[in-house]
DNA sequence: GCTTCAATTGTAAGCGCTTTCATTTTTTAT
DNA sequence: ATAAAAAATGAAAGCGCTTACAATTGAAGC
């Protein structure tokens, strides 16, 4: 006597009624299951007479495949995992954007989850998406270590690291040349005239925080103009960090004439504190941003800023698993880009 | 002789390696398959040092639990498929971001798609995640039709529409009052002296957008004041209509004091369109948004919008679902959500 | 017509887990 | 101590699909 399963008389929800299988429809197509299978999922060989005998029993009994199904059988869940820190603000948007476009086409589907820039968190996140067993995961993670990454590589998990560069498994990265990104935003600044340059950094224990200003420091031994710990407020990425770091700057008698910050964010936050403490931008002071977000050019003037392509490097995450995952050729991905410089009004030389 | 499957002997990807079984977690306990599931799932009874054995011998092993062959054999995969109309902007990743929150700690995931406001899109995501067996949809579409939706709730699909209220299922919608939003926004232009206010509304085949106009037009008959096509420009919800809606409107000889835009994307391309004509905001033109999305605090000045308070919604939508779908108890959510007036430097009276 | 080989189809063994039902063990009440 | 009830466990039948292999059919060559 068959079991009787998944029983809940009073309602039935979709899963429990309708449930066509591809047996069901093997018989009425008078063909065997693996038949339809093969129909199904156009493989093998099959007669065109027989694939729509198939077609039609399909469609006449409402059959609708079971890929949880299929993925038990198969091994294979044409699923990407997907770890962000946080799913709001218009940077990691964005970037899902550019990847979720490129997996579309591929007929290939996004288990997204945050991370929340917390270890703990990032770690549970990722083993979640491998034990739904997810093709290949992108990490966009910042408080897991290098180390963790690599092992998990090491592992064979399929994976690859945005906005992050780990030497040992470069290959699984792609990300944006920060340092440069920041050397061109402080060179920019220096360039037009300015020796006086603040920086608001972004969190320094995230890789492309430190890399920001990174570029920031060299750009002012490039040219000669020494760094002093005095000029630079450690925000957090967030815009409030930057009104606050310009309080703290000027509460601290820093003097400058332009302040970089590590990302558009800030920057905003930067222009609010200095209106408010009546310096007009950029005619007093110069200031520019990092990402180059939807909403940079909104602001009034224009946010001068670094130009992050960002949805390419959605799109390449996304390139770069389609070819090394699913064997899909022709892909084309870079594992570093370049970043550059957008003028627009926030800048201006020194009176 | 057992088949030998999934061979792919050049690379080892990690679901080809490392499959610990249930089975062998079994084995090394010394008992059966069904009392180790029923530690893993903490169902049924099981004492304790049974329990403890299991787990030692799953941590041994390195057993890894397979949630696909899970939610085959009880037909449940713990995970709710979203669908959005994109994935760029600050909006929908807000709502999102909501949503998760609450379904991260009930354990569930999210399948997210995009439908781009279109119809046969918006379907073939649709029928992709209940092809996925998602436990429930959360959708966010703007092109199918209310019928079809209707439909799918008839046939036992369990969903929520957001930002959409469909009278027959208004119990699947959680939405904002759209009307009312509109009609705080105008009605403030009123109240502060305005009668000759502009209007940019968003795409009206859109309900948002259709019902967000409407709450203009009531605000002005309340107030008195006569609805003119000529002062209203159909945008599409895109900062770059905004601009170009205060430039035709301007064109057309319109004359306005104020001008309300169906988002803060609109608002924005408009007040940049307003001061290349020369415009000061607010001195000459008032101009309020709607949505009240990150960014629109970080325009100076800041401005003044309607809140949408995406992310409530966003955590109701997964409200919805945990109790609805998953037994739940506990878990409040109300269906149509009243926005508010966000006072900001943008609207002043008329001189 | 008879081989030979390729194209097409079927058979059935899993994939790794959940869950019903039966069985065994333990506890409680008498 | 013993019966009855409760708790813990195990056996095994699926869940709906894929796929290796075998079997069949069809076409081509002689």
């Amino acid at each position: 006597m068959p079991l009787k399963r998944h029983g809940n008389p009073s309602r039935k929800t979709y899963s429990e009624v309708n449930m066509v299988t591809i047996k069901q429809v093997s018989e009425k197509a008078g063909v065997s299951s693996a038949t339809v299978s093969r129909v199904i999922n156009n493989t093998g060989t099959v007669k065109e007479k027989t694939r729509e005998l198939v077609m039609t029993a399909m469609a006449e009994l409402g059959y609708r495949h079971n890929v949880v199904a299929a993925s038990l059988a198969s091994n294979k869940t044409h699923t990407i995992g997907y770890v962000v820190p946080e799913l709001h603000g218009s940077f990691f948007g964005a970037m899902m954007g550019g990847t979720e476009q490129a997996l579309r086409q591929a007929k290939k589907h996004m288990l997204i989850a945050t991370g929340h820039s917390d270890a703990q968190i990032e770690k549970e996140q990722i083993d979640a998406l491998l034990s739904r067993r997810c093709d290949a995961l992108i990490l966009h993670v910042e408080a897991v270590s290098d180390e963790y990454l690599v092992n998990l590589v090491h592992q064979g998990v399929e994976l690859v690291v945005v906005n992050r560069f780990i030497e040992e498994i470069g290959d699984n990265c792609i990300s944006l040349d920060n340092v440069k990104g920041g050397y061109l935003a402080s060179r920019h600044l220096l360039d037009i005239g300015h020796t006086q340059i603040a920086y608001i950094a972004g969190s320094l224990f995230k890789a492309d925080g430190k890399n920001r200003l990174t570029g920031h420091q060299q750009a002012l031994a490039d040219m000669g103009v020494e760094y002093t710990d005095n000029l630079t407020y450690e925000g957090n990425f967030q815009a409030k960090s930057g009104t606050e770091g310009i309080r703290a700057l000027v509460a601290r008698g820093a003097k400058f004439t332009a302040v970089a910050c590590a990302n558009d964010e800030m920057a905003s936050g930067a222009m609010i504190a200095l209106r408010e403490l009546g310096r007009r931008v950029p005619e007093d002071v110069s200031v520019i941003g990092f990402d180059n977000v939807d909403f940079a050019s909104y602001l009034s003037p224009g946010l001068t800023t670094i130009d992050y392509p960002v949805q390419k490097i959605g799109s390449m995450a996304a390139h770069w698993v389609l070819e090394r995952v699913y064997g899909h050729t022709r892909h084309e991905y870079q594992h570093i880009l370049s970043p550059r410089l957008i003028l627009r009004g926030t800048t201006s030389s020194p009176e």
